[in-house]
DNA sequence: ATTCTAATATGATATAAGTCATATTATAAG
DNA sequence: CTTATAATATGACTTATATCATATTAGAAT
Protein backbone atom coordinates (compact mmCIF):
# COMPACT_ATOMS: atom_id res chain seq x y z
CA UNK A 1 0.00 0.00 0.00
CA UNK A 2 2.64 2.64 0.89
CA UNK A 3 5.43 3.04 -1.46
CA UNK A 4 8.61 4.40 0.98
CA UNK A 5 11.53 2.28 0.82
CA UNK A 6 10.68 0.67 3.83
CA UNK A 7 8.22 -1.06 1.58
CA UNK A 8 10.32 -3.28 0.08
CA UNK A 9 10.80 -6.19 2.43
CA UNK A 10 14.32 -7.20 1.01
CA UNK A 11 15.77 -4.32 2.92
CA UNK A 12 13.53 -4.63 5.90
CA UNK A 13 15.85 -4.97 9.07
CA UNK A 14 13.35 -6.62 10.79
CA UNK A 15 13.04 -9.27 9.00
CA UNK A 16 16.60 -10.66 10.16
CA UNK A 17 14.94 -11.41 13.14
CA UNK A 18 12.49 -13.79 12.02
CA UNK A 19 11.83 -16.56 9.54
CA UNK A 20 11.57 -14.19 6.73
CA UNK A 21 15.00 -14.47 6.83
CA UNK A 22 15.06 -17.80 5.37
CA UNK A 23 13.75 -16.84 2.04
CA UNK A 24 15.48 -16.07 -1.20
CA UNK A 25 15.32 -12.37 -3.15
CA UNK A 26 12.26 -13.52 -5.40
CA UNK A 27 10.27 -14.87 -2.47
CA UNK A 28 10.85 -11.59 -0.88
CA UNK A 29 9.79 -9.48 -3.86
CA UNK A 30 6.64 -11.67 -4.10
CA UNK A 31 5.89 -10.99 -0.33
CA UNK A 32 7.06 -7.12 -1.00
CA UNK A 33 4.47 -7.13 -3.99
CA UNK A 34 1.32 -8.37 -2.22
CA UNK A 35 2.15 -7.39 1.45
CA UNK A 36 -0.14 -4.13 2.99
CA UNK A 37 1.27 -2.26 5.88
CA UNK A 38 -0.95 -0.93 8.50
CA UNK A 39 -0.63 1.09 11.52
CA UNK A 40 -2.53 -0.06 14.85
CA UNK A 41 -2.97 2.33 17.26
CA UNK A 42 -2.96 1.09 21.01
CA UNK A 43 -5.81 -0.95 22.79
CA UNK A 44 -6.80 -2.20 18.96
CA UNK A 45 -7.13 -5.62 18.01
CA UNK A 46 -5.11 -6.88 14.85
CA UNK A 47 -6.88 -10.61 14.88
CA UNK A 48 -9.27 -11.76 17.22
CA UNK A 49 -9.48 -15.45 18.83
CA UNK A 50 -11.73 -17.62 16.82
CA UNK A 51 -11.11 -15.51 12.94
CA UNK A 52 -9.85 -17.73 10.49
CA UNK A 53 -6.45 -15.79 9.49
CA UNK A 54 -6.28 -14.71 6.00
CA UNK A 55 -2.54 -14.21 6.56
CA UNK A 56 0.64 -13.46 8.84
CA UNK A 57 1.53 -9.98 10.46
CA UNK A 58 5.11 -9.10 10.84
CA UNK A 59 5.41 -6.64 13.54
CA UNK A 60 7.40 -3.79 12.24
CA UNK A 61 7.11 -1.71 15.42
CA UNK A 62 5.20 -1.28 18.71
CA UNK A 63 4.46 -5.03 21.20
CA UNK A 64 1.32 -6.33 20.76
CA UNK A 65 -0.01 -9.25 23.42
CA UNK A 66 -1.29 -12.26 21.89
CA UNK A 67 -4.35 -13.38 24.19
CA UNK A 68 -6.95 -15.45 25.36
CA UNK A 69 -10.51 -15.10 26.94
CA UNK A 70 -10.97 -17.74 29.55
CA UNK A 71 -13.98 -19.21 30.68
CA UNK A 72 -14.51 -16.64 33.64
CA UNK A 73 -14.14 -13.98 31.17
CA UNK A 74 -10.68 -12.55 32.32
CA UNK A 75 -8.17 -12.26 30.01
CA UNK A 76 -4.85 -14.22 29.81
CA UNK A 77 -1.69 -12.94 27.88
CA UNK A 78 -0.37 -15.87 26.66
CA UNK A 79 3.29 -14.08 24.59
CA UNK A 80 4.03 -10.48 23.45
CA UNK A 81 5.43 -10.41 20.36
CA UNK A 82 7.77 -7.18 19.81
CA UNK A 83 9.54 -5.74 16.29
CA UNK A 84 10.34 -8.74 14.33
CA UNK A 85 8.20 -11.59 15.05
CA UNK A 86 5.60 -12.80 13.06
CA UNK A 87 2.16 -13.67 14.93
CA UNK A 88 -0.64 -15.52 13.19
CA UNK A 89 1.49 -18.31 11.76
CA UNK A 90 0.67 -21.26 13.95
CA UNK A 91 -3.28 -20.63 12.78
CA UNK A 92 -2.02 -20.21 9.12
CA UNK A 93 0.38 -23.22 9.31
CA UNK A 94 -2.38 -25.29 11.46
CA UNK A 95 -5.18 -24.37 9.18
CA UNK A 96 -7.03 -23.68 11.82
CA UNK A 97 -8.94 -21.05 13.34
CA UNK A 98 -6.64 -18.54 15.11
CA UNK A 99 -6.38 -19.72 18.85
CA UNK A 100 -5.56 -16.36 20.12
CA UNK A 101 -6.12 -12.54 19.90
CA UNK A 102 -3.92 -10.26 18.84
CA UNK A 103 -4.41 -6.42 20.63
CA UNK A 104 -1.84 -3.57 20.31
CA UNK A 105 -0.10 -2.61 23.77
CA UNK A 106 0.99 0.70 21.78
CA UNK A 107 1.08 2.23 18.77
CA UNK A 108 1.97 -0.26 16.24
CA UNK A 109 3.02 -0.96 12.62
CA UNK A 110 2.45 -4.14 11.25
CA UNK A 111 2.81 -5.58 7.70
CA UNK A 112 0.22 -8.15 6.69
CA UNK A 113 1.70 -11.01 4.22
CA UNK A 114 -1.38 -13.00 3.20
CA UNK A 115 -0.98 -16.81 3.59
CA UNK A 116 -0.96 -17.96 0.08
CA UNK A 117 2.42 -16.57 0.11
CA UNK A 118 3.56 -18.64 3.10
CA UNK A 119 1.87 -21.78 2.31
CA UNK A 120 3.78 -21.61 -1.15
CA UNK A 121 7.41 -21.18 0.18
CA UNK A 122 6.26 -23.71 2.83
CA UNK A 123 5.51 -26.07 -0.12
CA UNK A 124 8.70 -25.11 -2.07
CA UNK A 125 11.64 -23.70 0.39
CA UNK A 126 12.73 -26.49 2.91
CA UNK A 127 15.12 -23.78 4.27
CA UNK A 128 12.35 -21.31 5.13
CA UNK A 129 9.82 -24.38 6.72
CA UNK A 130 13.13 -25.47 8.64
CA UNK A 131 13.07 -21.74 10.20
CA UNK A 132 9.69 -21.93 10.87
CA UNK A 133 9.74 -24.88 12.41
CA UNK A 134 13.06 -24.38 14.73
CA UNK A 135 10.63 -21.15 16.01
CA UNK A 136 8.07 -22.91 16.79
CA UNK A 137 10.24 -25.40 18.58
CA UNK A 138 11.46 -22.34 20.35
CA UNK A 139 8.04 -20.76 20.91
CA UNK A 140 6.94 -24.34 22.35
CA UNK A 141 10.27 -24.56 24.85
CA UNK A 142 8.90 -21.14 26.23
CA UNK A 143 5.51 -22.06 26.42
CA UNK A 144 6.49 -25.22 28.38
CA UNK A 145 8.08 -22.83 30.99
CA UNK A 146 5.38 -20.79 31.30
CA UNK A 147 3.22 -23.65 32.28
CA UNK A 148 5.48 -24.61 35.03
CA UNK A 149 5.75 -20.72 36.33
CA UNK A 150 1.94 -20.71 35.75
CA UNK A 151 1.58 -23.63 38.44
CA UNK A 152 4.24 -23.69 40.59
CA UNK A 153 4.80 -20.00 41.06
CA UNK A 154 3.73 -17.87 43.17
CA UNK A 155 1.85 -14.32 42.12
CA UNK A 156 4.68 -12.38 43.60
CA UNK A 157 7.47 -14.37 42.19
CA UNK A 158 6.03 -13.96 38.80
CA UNK A 159 5.05 -10.81 38.87
CA UNK A 160 8.82 -10.37 39.77
CA UNK A 161 9.94 -12.78 37.11
CA UNK A 162 7.70 -10.44 33.95
CA UNK A 163 9.50 -7.58 34.90
CA UNK A 164 13.09 -9.34 34.19
CA UNK A 165 11.43 -10.56 30.94
CA UNK A 166 10.17 -6.98 30.15
CA UNK A 167 13.89 -6.08 30.85
CA UNK A 168 15.27 -8.65 28.72
CA UNK A 169 12.75 -8.79 25.98
CA UNK A 170 12.17 -5.23 25.51
CA UNK A 171 15.36 -3.23 26.59
CA UNK A 172 15.58 -0.08 29.03
CA UNK A 173 16.62 3.39 28.47
CA UNK A 174 19.67 5.11 29.31
CA UNK A 175 18.06 5.64 33.42
CA UNK A 176 17.44 2.04 33.75
CA UNK A 177 13.51 2.86 32.57
CA UNK A 178 12.08 -0.05 31.13
CA UNK A 179 11.19 1.04 27.35
CA UNK A 180 8.06 -0.96 27.01
CA UNK A 181 5.47 0.38 29.50
CA UNK A 182 2.47 -1.42 30.90
CA UNK A 183 -0.45 -0.66 32.73
CA UNK A 184 -0.73 -2.11 35.66
CA UNK A 185 -3.67 -4.11 34.13
CA UNK A 186 -1.59 -5.18 31.32
CA UNK A 187 0.96 -6.70 33.71
CA UNK A 188 -1.73 -8.72 35.51
CA UNK A 189 -3.13 -10.47 32.41
CA UNK A 190 0.66 -11.35 31.75
CA UNK A 191 1.28 -12.78 34.95
CA UNK A 192 -2.36 -14.00 35.60
CA UNK A 193 -3.23 -12.33 38.58
CA UNK A 194 -6.02 -10.14 40.00
CA UNK A 195 -4.99 -6.06 38.90
CA UNK A 196 -5.23 -5.33 42.81
CA UNK A 197 -3.00 -8.04 43.61
CA UNK A 198 -0.86 -6.88 40.80
CA UNK A 199 -0.42 -3.16 42.45
CA UNK A 200 0.01 -4.02 45.51
CA UNK A 201 3.23 -6.39 44.84
CA UNK A 202 4.58 -3.66 42.64
CA UNK A 203 4.14 -1.09 45.13
CA UNK A 204 5.73 -3.40 47.88
CA UNK A 205 8.42 -3.64 45.54
CA UNK A 206 9.00 -0.67 45.33
CA UNK A 207 8.97 -0.12 48.66
CA UNK A 208 11.16 -2.87 49.09
CA UNK A 209 13.85 -0.84 46.40
CA UNK A 210 13.37 -3.31 43.61
CA UNK A 211 11.66 -1.14 41.37
CA UNK A 212 11.61 2.88 40.63
CA UNK A 213 8.92 4.18 38.61
CA UNK A 214 8.97 7.85 37.31
CA UNK A 215 5.37 8.58 35.90
CA UNK A 216 3.94 5.29 33.90
CA UNK A 217 7.66 4.43 33.34
CA UNK A 218 9.24 1.34 35.49
CA UNK A 219 12.60 0.59 36.14
CA UNK A 220 14.63 -2.01 37.58
CA UNK A 221 16.46 -0.85 40.84
CA UNK A 222 17.79 -4.32 41.99
CA UNK A 223 17.77 -6.76 39.33
CA UNK A 224 19.80 -9.52 41.30
CA UNK A 225 17.00 -9.02 44.66
CA UNK A 226 14.11 -9.45 41.64
CA UNK A 227 15.68 -12.47 40.18
CA UNK A 228 16.20 -14.00 43.67
CA UNK A 229 13.14 -13.59 44.59
CA UNK A 230 11.71 -14.85 40.93
CA UNK A 231 13.95 -18.25 41.98
CA UNK A 232 13.33 -19.30 45.03
CA UNK A 233 11.82 -17.99 48.18
CA UNK B 1 17.50 -55.25 18.12
CA UNK B 2 14.23 -57.52 18.35
CA UNK B 3 13.26 -58.89 15.09
CA UNK B 4 9.87 -60.18 14.66
CA UNK B 5 6.99 -58.98 12.49
CA UNK B 6 6.58 -56.29 14.31
CA UNK B 7 10.08 -54.17 13.91
CA UNK B 8 9.10 -53.20 10.61
CA UNK B 9 8.11 -49.83 10.68
CA UNK B 10 6.54 -49.96 7.44
CA UNK B 11 3.74 -51.82 9.17
CA UNK B 12 4.14 -50.72 12.27
CA UNK B 13 0.28 -49.48 12.85
CA UNK B 14 1.06 -46.72 15.30
CA UNK B 15 3.14 -44.97 12.85
CA UNK B 16 -0.18 -43.61 11.44
CA UNK B 17 -0.89 -41.52 14.02
CA UNK B 18 1.99 -39.36 13.98
CA UNK B 19 4.35 -37.71 11.67
CA UNK B 20 6.39 -40.91 10.48
CA UNK B 21 3.16 -41.11 8.60
CA UNK B 22 4.46 -38.30 5.59
CA UNK B 23 7.79 -40.90 5.45
CA UNK B 24 8.48 -42.72 1.67
CA UNK B 25 9.12 -46.75 2.00
CA UNK B 26 12.44 -46.11 1.55
CA UNK B 27 12.93 -43.95 4.62
CA UNK B 28 10.58 -45.83 6.67
CA UNK B 29 13.09 -48.95 5.73
CA UNK B 30 15.82 -47.03 6.71
CA UNK B 31 13.93 -46.13 10.00
CA UNK B 32 13.37 -49.78 10.35
CA UNK B 33 16.89 -50.26 10.16
CA UNK B 34 18.80 -48.60 12.55
CA UNK B 35 15.47 -48.42 15.35
CA UNK B 36 16.11 -49.99 18.15
CA UNK B 37 12.86 -51.34 20.11
CA UNK B 38 13.40 -51.26 24.02
CA UNK B 39 10.75 -52.35 27.02
CA UNK B 40 10.77 -49.25 30.28
CA UNK B 41 9.20 -50.11 33.23
CA UNK B 42 6.77 -47.77 35.32
CA UNK B 43 8.51 -45.37 36.99
CA UNK B 44 11.96 -45.40 34.60
CA UNK B 45 12.94 -42.64 32.67
CA UNK B 46 13.71 -42.67 29.02
CA UNK B 47 15.52 -39.20 28.96
CA UNK B 48 15.97 -36.37 31.60
CA UNK B 49 15.58 -32.40 31.53
CA UNK B 50 19.43 -31.25 30.78
CA UNK B 51 20.07 -34.20 28.34
CA UNK B 52 21.22 -33.93 24.53
CA UNK B 53 18.73 -36.39 23.21
CA UNK B 54 20.66 -38.87 20.36
CA UNK B 55 17.21 -39.45 18.78
CA UNK B 56 13.71 -39.34 19.18
CA UNK B 57 10.90 -41.97 20.81
CA UNK B 58 8.00 -43.46 19.49
CA UNK B 59 5.75 -44.73 22.16
CA UNK B 60 4.63 -48.20 21.22
CA UNK B 61 2.50 -48.95 24.47
CA UNK B 62 2.02 -47.39 27.45
CA UNK B 63 2.16 -43.90 28.96
CA UNK B 64 4.91 -41.59 29.39
CA UNK B 65 4.41 -38.42 31.05
CA UNK B 66 6.38 -35.02 30.13
CA UNK B 67 7.33 -33.04 33.10
CA UNK B 68 10.01 -30.54 34.17
CA UNK B 69 10.81 -29.21 37.96
CA UNK B 70 9.92 -26.75 39.14
CA UNK B 71 12.57 -24.61 41.19
CA UNK B 72 10.30 -25.21 44.22
CA UNK B 73 11.31 -28.90 44.01
CA UNK B 74 8.20 -29.82 42.64
CA UNK B 75 7.54 -31.64 39.57
CA UNK B 76 4.86 -30.48 36.49
CA UNK B 77 3.36 -32.86 34.44
CA UNK B 78 3.32 -30.82 31.19
CA UNK B 79 1.86 -33.22 28.86
CA UNK B 80 0.85 -36.75 28.55
CA UNK B 81 2.30 -38.88 25.70
CA UNK B 82 0.58 -42.31 24.57
CA UNK B 83 0.91 -44.67 22.22
CA UNK B 84 1.38 -43.45 18.63
CA UNK B 85 3.18 -40.37 20.20
CA UNK B 86 6.55 -39.04 19.03
CA UNK B 87 8.57 -37.36 22.06
CA UNK B 88 11.92 -35.79 22.00
CA UNK B 89 11.10 -34.06 18.10
CA UNK B 90 11.43 -30.50 19.48
CA UNK B 91 14.84 -30.98 21.39
CA UNK B 92 16.20 -32.65 18.32
CA UNK B 93 14.61 -30.37 15.70
CA UNK B 94 15.48 -26.92 18.02
CA UNK B 95 19.34 -28.49 18.58
CA UNK B 96 18.76 -28.04 22.39
CA UNK B 97 18.95 -29.95 25.72
CA UNK B 98 15.63 -31.22 26.22
CA UNK B 99 13.69 -29.43 28.46
CA UNK B 100 11.75 -31.90 29.51
CA UNK B 101 11.89 -35.33 31.94
CA UNK B 102 10.25 -38.27 30.03
CA UNK B 103 8.77 -40.84 32.63
CA UNK B 104 6.74 -43.93 32.31
CA UNK B 105 3.64 -44.03 33.75
CA UNK B 106 3.24 -47.67 33.00
CA UNK B 107 4.94 -50.31 31.87
CA UNK B 108 5.64 -49.27 28.18
CA UNK B 109 7.38 -50.04 24.81
CA UNK B 110 9.69 -47.15 22.65
CA UNK B 111 11.45 -47.13 19.73
CA UNK B 112 14.75 -45.54 19.65
CA UNK B 113 14.88 -43.58 15.93
CA UNK B 114 18.68 -41.96 15.75
CA UNK B 115 17.99 -38.15 15.17
CA UNK B 116 20.59 -38.41 11.93
CA UNK B 117 17.38 -40.45 10.63
CA UNK B 118 15.15 -37.28 11.11
CA UNK B 119 17.16 -34.96 10.52
CA UNK B 120 18.11 -35.91 6.85
CA UNK B 121 14.46 -37.04 6.46
CA UNK B 122 13.71 -33.16 7.30
CA UNK B 123 16.25 -32.02 5.23
CA UNK B 124 15.06 -33.82 1.78
CA UNK B 125 11.25 -34.68 2.22
CA UNK B 126 9.37 -31.44 2.49
CA UNK B 127 6.20 -33.19 3.14
CA UNK B 128 7.85 -35.07 6.61
CA UNK B 129 8.62 -31.43 7.24
CA UNK B 130 5.57 -30.09 7.08
CA UNK B 131 3.63 -32.96 8.86
CA UNK B 132 5.97 -32.34 11.38
CA UNK B 133 5.29 -28.48 11.63
CA UNK B 134 1.62 -29.33 11.48
CA UNK B 135 2.42 -31.35 15.04
CA UNK B 136 4.12 -28.85 16.56
CA UNK B 137 1.47 -26.38 15.75
CA UNK B 138 -0.92 -28.40 17.38
CA UNK B 139 0.77 -28.95 20.56
CA UNK B 140 1.90 -25.17 20.61
CA UNK B 141 -1.97 -24.58 20.68
CA UNK B 142 -2.94 -27.24 23.16
CA UNK B 143 0.50 -25.96 25.40
CA UNK B 144 -1.54 -22.40 25.02
CA UNK B 145 -4.48 -23.43 26.26
CA UNK B 146 -2.94 -25.03 29.44
CA UNK B 147 -1.75 -21.66 30.54
CA UNK B 148 -4.81 -20.23 30.02
CA UNK B 149 -6.10 -22.90 32.17
CA UNK B 150 -3.41 -22.79 35.01
CA UNK B 151 -3.96 -19.45 35.52
CA UNK B 152 -7.65 -19.14 35.36
CA UNK B 153 -9.06 -22.32 36.38
CA UNK B 154 -9.35 -23.15 40.20
CA UNK B 155 -7.85 -26.70 41.43
CA UNK B 156 -11.38 -28.49 41.05
CA UNK B 157 -12.11 -27.35 37.78
CA UNK B 158 -8.45 -28.61 36.60
CA UNK B 159 -9.27 -31.38 38.10
CA UNK B 160 -12.26 -32.04 36.51
CA UNK B 161 -10.81 -31.42 33.35
CA UNK B 162 -8.18 -33.76 33.81
CA UNK B 163 -10.70 -36.24 33.97
CA UNK B 164 -12.29 -35.57 30.77
CA UNK B 165 -9.00 -35.43 29.31
CA UNK B 166 -8.00 -38.73 30.17
CA UNK B 167 -11.34 -40.13 29.34
CA UNK B 168 -11.02 -37.89 25.67
CA UNK B 169 -7.16 -39.31 25.06
CA UNK B 170 -7.26 -42.75 26.71
CA UNK B 171 -10.26 -43.76 27.13
CA UNK B 172 -12.27 -46.08 28.89
CA UNK B 173 -13.13 -49.98 28.84
CA UNK B 174 -16.64 -51.56 28.40
CA UNK B 175 -17.54 -50.35 32.20
CA UNK B 176 -16.78 -47.21 31.90
CA UNK B 177 -13.28 -47.45 33.68
CA UNK B 178 -10.69 -44.93 32.26
CA UNK B 179 -8.32 -46.99 30.58
CA UNK B 180 -5.27 -45.14 32.02
CA UNK B 181 -5.07 -45.82 35.79
CA UNK B 182 -3.06 -43.03 37.32
CA UNK B 183 -1.68 -42.51 41.22
CA UNK B 184 -3.59 -39.60 43.00
CA UNK B 185 0.40 -38.25 43.02
CA UNK B 186 0.48 -38.45 39.24
CA UNK B 187 -2.80 -36.61 38.41
CA UNK B 188 -1.92 -34.07 41.05
CA UNK B 189 1.27 -33.07 39.04
CA UNK B 190 -0.58 -32.84 35.85
CA UNK B 191 -3.02 -30.93 37.24
CA UNK B 192 -0.49 -28.45 39.27
CA UNK B 193 -1.74 -28.92 42.85
CA UNK B 194 -0.75 -30.57 46.13
CA UNK B 195 -1.19 -34.19 46.25
CA UNK B 196 -3.77 -33.56 49.08
CA UNK B 197 -5.48 -31.22 47.50
CA UNK B 198 -6.35 -33.52 44.70
CA UNK B 199 -7.08 -36.64 47.05
CA UNK B 200 -9.64 -33.92 48.73
CA UNK B 201 -11.36 -33.17 45.39
CA UNK B 202 -11.71 -36.70 43.87
CA UNK B 203 -12.75 -37.73 47.27
CA UNK B 204 -15.39 -34.62 47.15
CA UNK B 205 -15.73 -36.08 43.45
CA UNK B 206 -16.92 -39.25 44.19
CA UNK B 207 -19.59 -38.21 46.79
CA UNK B 208 -21.01 -35.99 44.30
CA UNK B 209 -21.72 -38.90 42.05
CA UNK B 210 -19.14 -37.57 39.19
CA UNK B 211 -16.77 -40.10 39.84
CA UNK B 212 -16.38 -43.90 40.84
CA UNK B 213 -13.77 -46.41 41.39
CA UNK B 214 -12.68 -50.10 41.52
CA UNK B 215 -9.66 -50.43 43.12
CA UNK B 216 -7.49 -48.33 41.57
CA UNK B 217 -9.50 -47.91 38.51
CA UNK B 218 -11.80 -44.75 38.05
CA UNK B 219 -14.05 -44.02 36.12
CA UNK B 220 -16.49 -40.88 34.81
CA UNK B 221 -20.46 -41.39 36.20
CA UNK B 222 -21.52 -38.05 35.35
CA UNK B 223 -19.67 -36.76 32.50
CA UNK B 224 -21.79 -33.20 32.01
CA UNK B 225 -21.64 -32.68 35.43
CA UNK B 226 -17.99 -32.73 35.64
CA UNK B 227 -18.00 -30.53 32.08
CA UNK B 228 -20.17 -27.67 33.95
CA UNK B 229 -17.99 -27.68 36.63
CA UNK B 230 -14.73 -27.75 34.65
CA UNK B 231 -15.88 -24.73 32.33
CA UNK B 232 -18.17 -22.07 34.96
CA UNK B 233 -18.90 -22.15 38.19
C1' DA C 1 -0.12 -65.07 57.49
C1' DT C 2 2.91 -61.10 58.94
C1' DT C 3 5.38 -57.22 58.46
C1' DC C 4 6.77 -53.25 55.92
C1' DT C 5 6.10 -49.59 52.89
C1' DA C 6 3.56 -46.77 49.84
C1' DA C 7 -0.94 -44.82 48.66
C1' DT C 8 -5.05 -42.85 50.12
C1' DA C 9 -7.76 -40.30 53.32
C1' DT C 10 -9.07 -36.61 56.42
C1' DG C 11 -8.56 -33.00 60.03
C1' DA C 12 -6.59 -28.60 61.63
C1' DT C 13 -4.38 -24.52 60.50
C1' DA C 14 -1.95 -20.93 58.00
C1' DT C 15 -1.52 -18.06 54.18
C1' DA C 16 -1.71 -16.41 49.55
C1' DA C 17 -4.53 -14.20 46.71
C1' DG C 18 -9.22 -12.89 45.02
C1' DT C 19 -13.11 -9.72 45.72
C1' DC C 20 -15.53 -5.66 46.99
C1' DA C 21 -15.30 -1.05 48.54
C1' DT C 22 -13.46 3.42 48.52
C1' DA C 23 -9.78 6.84 48.08
C1' DT C 24 -6.51 9.24 45.50
C1' DT C 25 -4.19 10.50 41.62
C1' DA C 26 -3.42 11.00 36.74
C1' DT C 27 -4.96 11.82 32.03
C1' DA C 28 -8.19 13.11 28.56
C1' DA C 29 -12.00 15.86 26.98
C1' DG C 30 -14.64 19.85 26.89
C1' DC D 1 -9.12 25.70 33.80
C1' DT D 2 -12.65 22.43 34.93
C1' DT D 3 -14.85 18.30 34.68
C1' DA D 4 -15.05 13.55 33.57
C1' DT D 5 -12.99 9.23 33.20
C1' DA D 6 -9.51 5.98 33.72
C1' DA D 7 -5.51 4.26 36.36
C1' DT D 8 -3.44 3.51 40.64
C1' DA D 9 -3.61 2.73 45.50
C1' DT D 10 -4.99 0.77 49.88
C1' DG D 11 -8.15 -1.29 53.38
C1' DA D 12 -11.24 -5.00 54.96
C1' DC D 13 -12.85 -9.34 54.25
C1' DT D 14 -13.42 -14.01 52.23
C1' DT D 15 -12.03 -18.08 50.21
C1' DA D 16 -9.16 -21.42 47.93
C1' DT D 17 -5.47 -24.06 48.56
C1' DA D 18 -0.95 -25.37 50.63
C1' DT D 19 1.09 -27.39 54.57
C1' DC D 20 1.62 -30.28 58.51
C1' DA D 21 -0.06 -34.00 61.17
C1' DT D 22 -2.05 -38.38 61.72
C1' DA D 23 -5.06 -42.21 60.44
C1' DT D 24 -6.36 -45.83 57.52
C1' DT D 25 -5.99 -48.86 53.82
C1' DA D 26 -3.82 -51.46 50.14
C1' DG D 27 0.05 -53.87 48.05
C1' DA D 28 4.53 -55.89 48.15
C1' DA D 29 7.99 -58.53 50.30
C1' DT D 30 9.41 -62.13 53.30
Amino acid sequence: MENGIESQCEQCIVRQFNSLRAMSKEELKKVSQSKTSKTVKKGETIFEEGETLKGVFCVRNGVSKLSKLSANGKDQTVKLAAKGMVIGQRSVIAEELSNLSATALNDMEVCFIPKEIIVSTLNTNPNFTMEVLRHMAHDLKEADDVIVNMSQKTVKQRVAAAFLYLKNNFGEDENGFLLLTLSRDDIANVVGTATESCIRIISEFKKKGLLKNYGKKMGIVNEKGLRDLAEGY
